[in-house]
DNA sequence: CTGGGCAGTTGACGCACATCAAGGCATGAC
DNA sequence: GTCATGCCTTGATGTGCGTCAACTGCCCAG
């Protein structure tokens, strides 16, 4: 998964192929908007406003903690771990961002980003300049409730983690999470890479490295999973959704 | 605070008072749309949107999981506590919404709400026809960007539980919290009730209620606060605030 | 090849908090 | 009043996971 792009569709910018426009396709936005029914007009707006970004290379930082806030930014290919550092110099993740996905859209509230967001492989982007989208979401109702779901769905995936879940369950729901989040943009659902550290799994679910590194043993020596370095393979995804099923909500 | 109104706005609906229009002042979107300089055509379509509702008693519910959805809601008087039921049965609770605050916005993605949400005391709500005030809000910005940053607010707040800290942080975060909401409102920020049961706050916290009585009894003990049944003074805020400050962030 | 450095692993140990069990004290029914 | 009920508190005990410390193995420089 490292550094590749999305694999089923084509990320032409603005191409007219035919019956349909194409605008920027690896972007959650632009579904949004083909789905809607978007004039030539409109496209050409929502072109003048983003911005590719990238390649960045693991390491880079996308924003950090307490820049102005004026874009939201879509993952086009790789993987970005936002976090925060706590006062106490520790640092917490909150997130793993895959291709489709977005960021930034916590700092809305607020000019400034309330957490920093770095390229843990090499990462690609469209940034969206919000003052600009915000306007054309009045003009395009499928853009304004897009966006709308988008945040929504995050307010309730933020919700999931704060349950007091045991490392299994944990570990579990993480795996399967990213499974689905995959499989939904083509990656295989059943083989792929972990692009961050065991310290940032275990940051993220707030665990030990250590608790991290003994519970996936155990997941292999039950035959859940079989994992060699950062290449991970699910073996008994039933079972694994059985342990998660609580910490997903369905 | 049980069941009392808001304190500092008065509540008419809709009435013209010389320069300015009021339109159910307590809810948080007229606070909005006041700013936004509304005209009186969109105050009136605001007007035909909402829903005043209650009052409801402690223990009637505002929606259940897997209601259809079709509304978000303000709180104008009273606590709602919103939880979800695990496939265990476990109550796990989401939040407390105070008044002023609004509910229903994890709801959004997806038609139907995913949480259920219950008066812990006497309560009065503004309901608002989701798909009604998407299409205002295409035509009012400040009102598009009032929703847009009250549920950026919310994904941030829903990250802040998640974290990995101590039973005395999280007590002394959630009683700093509530304080400080309850100032914005213009309750008292030293004196209140706590509307909600031990065993409410314990699970929000993820702790066992055994140990949110422990606890409290401590801070007590270190005149930190005082408790009488639910009846709370904050005495010692400054230190409550120091051991609160890495999980309020600032 | 050799060595340094970092990510990950493994084991021994301790602690913060959960769990279990019992008891206190309000409130409301009658 | 008496009793029941639910909320809360208190104490005794257990345990899941964090912490500490040492080790392993991969990777890259030279």
């Amino acid at each position: 998964m490292s550094g590749t792009t999305f694999p089923r569709l084509s990320s032409k910018i603005l191409a007219d192929d035919g019956d349909t426009l194409r605008f920027c396709s690896t972007c959650a936005f632009s579904q949004a908007c083909l789905s809607e029914g978007m004039d030539k007009g409109a496209l050409m707006d929502l072109h003048v406003l983003v911005e590719h970004v990238g390649p960045l290379h693991g390491g880079e930082h996308v924003f950090r903690e307490g820049d102005a806030f004026e874009a939201i930014a879509a993952v086009r290919a790789g993987t970005v771990k936002t976090y925060v550092i706590d006062r106490d110099g520790h640092e917490q993740v909150l997130g793993f961002h895959l291709p489709g996905e977005v960021i930034g859209l916590d700092a809305i509230d607020g000019d400034r980003y309330p957490c920093n967001a770095v390229a843990l492989d090499t990462v690609m982007l469209c940034r969206f300049s919000f003052p600009r989208i915000s306007v054309l979401a009045a003009r395009l109702p499928g853009l304004q409730q897009h966006l709308f779901r988008l945040m929504s769905r995050d307010i309730g995936r933020a919700s999931l983690l704060a349950g007091d879940y045991s490392a299994d369950q944990r570990m579990a729901a993480f795996l399967i999470g990213l499974s689905r989040r995959l499989a939904a943009r083509g990656f295989s659902p059943d083989r792929f890479q972990l692009t961050m550290a065991r310290t940032d799994i275990a940051n993220y679910l707030r665990l030990a490295p250590e608790t991290v590194s003994r519970v996936l043993k155990r997941f292999q020596h039950d035959g859940l999973i079989h994992v060699d370095r950062r290449e991970l393979e699910l073996l008994g995804r039933k079972r694994l959704e059985d342990m998660a099923a609580s910490m997903l909500r369905q």
